[in-house]
RNA sequence: GUGGGAGUAGUUCAGUUGGUUAGAACGUUGGAUUGUGGUUCCAAAGGUCGGGGGUUCGAAUCCCCUCUUCCACCCCA
């Protein structure tokens, strides 16, 4: 007892409420997916290395964790390798590397995107596409925790591969919609376009910085214009540019306004003007669903862009700041780093853990009570929970939740028990009511208690519940 | 990976310029005439003060290291 058990830092133990909360969220966006035709899958807690490394960039393969080989496991290790790296103290990042390969082959997932485009490749010949599918599972990231931000953590994701219609892209923003209007929160999506990104850099005369450009563009609305733009001259951007962007960039105006400011500015470029249809294009077919939550162009909207293509799409909360609660976008070649290219795929992602989060802090769950127990028989004795048994049997069978209690402690403690498990009937049937062929039924509440027959015992309850 | 705050009973926290057996509240357990909960009253249990090292006659308190956690950055759900 000296030493206290724990868990790894950033995972969480969950009891029965926040329990019945997660499946309560599963459920919904479950549901959702399901109402849109979309399939279930699951794919292996662990992937081999292979799958996972080099498709989350290298702050990401950072961040996934390996799994260590079973048995000996050092007895892969090629000594002589390692010891003439490690001569060099620069080399202790390619050491790390080196001896990761040598001791681990498989990791825990990062995320059920990469995991997702394997199965297509692996599974090709039993699909038939448009494969639209939703997977929920956890994903592991070897993250430092902090706010809204664990180790492991729930995805929900829907995908549909194999299309390239923006009728897919709409299609999900509904999704979007109709989930978080189920929930009851209070959001706004966010789109933009990555070719209107490579767009906005062609036309300023960036070259080939798009990396750096989106990377110090996704953070305007934290540090604004102007860190940006300091961050944009150290990456070698000229002011020139900058000059020209701020006033694309900074534009307030309404989607319809935004757009024409960005028609003048993108002609020069065949990438922009094709990414600023497709929004055109998608933004006119949303207009048809009579959304509730809003939709809104954010060009500063980057997402790592380590595979997105074409549209991108994220979800803030506007009840509580935590990060974005959902996000995604399309990638046209997903698969073709394993063998299987020209596939294009459009997929968001629902962060639940986060979700939940916003939810809890504006107390936007529903009360839970219909898990709990209803009706708990107390224990008299061997002989009356004998009595009891056939009876709660019945009750159950008429579909109200009910349990005997185990052992024959006082009453005192029993009733205690329903108090704090919030079990509104409790009966009782001890040596008297036995005899007598009546149940004493206690309605916790009020306190209030009636004698009933053993055979209309089950109808009796009915009536109080 | 970088920077900052915090670690004292199950939980939330007190703990004076270093000074005797480290406190409270809530919770837990037991009791207040035998088969009746929530309120009340009484009592008890529970801490090598995150761990290790150092300074000191003496450390929860000062210094160093480490672990954990929270916050910010990087990045992200």
């Amino acid at each position: 007892m000296n030493q206290k058990p724990s868990i790894p830092k950033g995972t969480r133990d969950f009891g029965p409420v926040p329990m019945m909360r997660r499946n309560y969220l599963f459920n919904t966006i479950r549901s959702v997916f399901q109402l849109y035709g979309y399939l279930p899958i699951e794919t292996p807690a662990m992937e081999t290395l292979d799958t996972l490394m080099g498709k989350y960039g290298e702050e990401g393969d950072k961040l996934v964790f390996n799994i260590l080989n079973s048995g000996d496991f050092a007895s892969g290790i090629n000594t002589e390798l390692l010891q003439k790296l490690i001569q060099d103290p620069d080399n202790s990042a390619l050491v790390s590397r080196t001896m990761t390969s040598q001791v681990s082959e498989k990791a825990l997932r990062y995320d059920l995107t990469v995991p997702f485009a394997r199965f297509v490749v692996q599974h090709r010949d039993e699909i038939s596409f448009p494969f639209k599918r939703y997977q929920i599972q956890p994903v592991w990231r070897a993250d430092r925790p902090q706010k809204g931000r664990y180790r492991e953590f729930y995805q929900c994701d829907v995908d549909v591969i194999g299309s390239d219609s923006l009728l897919n892209e709409a299609e999900l923003i509904k999704i979007i919609d109709d989930v978080f209007s189920k929930l009851g929160l209070n959001i706004v999506i966010k789109i933009n376009n990555r070719k209107i990104l490579a767009g906005l850099a062609e036309a300023s005369g960036l070259g080939d910085n798009l990396t750096d450009f989106t990377v110090a563009l996704d953070k305007l609305d934290k540090i604004g214009i102007e860190h940006v733009s300091k961050e944009w001259i150290s990456k070698g951007i000229s002011g020139e540019s900058i000059i020209k962007l701020t006033p694309i960039i900074g534009h307030m105006g309404s989607n319809t306004d935004k757009i024409s400011g960005l028609k003048d500015f993108l002609k020069s470029s065949t990438a922009g003007m094709k990414g600023l249809e497709e929004v055109e294009t998608l933004l006119t077919i949303i207009n048809r669903f009579n959304l509730n939550s809003s939709v809104e162009i954010d060009l500063t909207l980057a997402r790592g862009l380590n595979y997105y293509t074409g549209a991108i799409i994220e979800v803030k909360s506007l009840d509580i700041h935590i990060g974005s609660i959902c996000g995604g976008g399309r990638y046209d070649d997903l698969t073709g780093i394993f063998g299987m290219p020209g596939v294009s795929g459009v997929g968001v992602s629902f962060g639940a853990d986060r979700i939940y989060d916003v939810m809890e802090q504006i107390n936007g769950f529903p009360a839970l009570a219909q898990s709990g127990t209803q009706v708990l028989f107390l224990n008299f004795g061997f002989d009356e929970a004998t009595v009891c048994q056939p009876l709660a049997g019945q009750i159950r069978a008429a579909g109200i939740r009910c349990e005997l209690y185990p052992d024959p402690l006082k009453i005192k403690k029993q009733l205690q028990y329903a108090d704090q498990n919030h079990i509104p009937i409790v009966v009782m049937i001890g040596e008297t009511e036995r005899n007598a062929g009546k149940a004493a039924v206690k309605i916790m509440s009020s306190g209030e208690q009636i004698n009933v027959a053993f055979p209309d015992l089950t109808s009796e309850i009915r009536k109080i519940i």
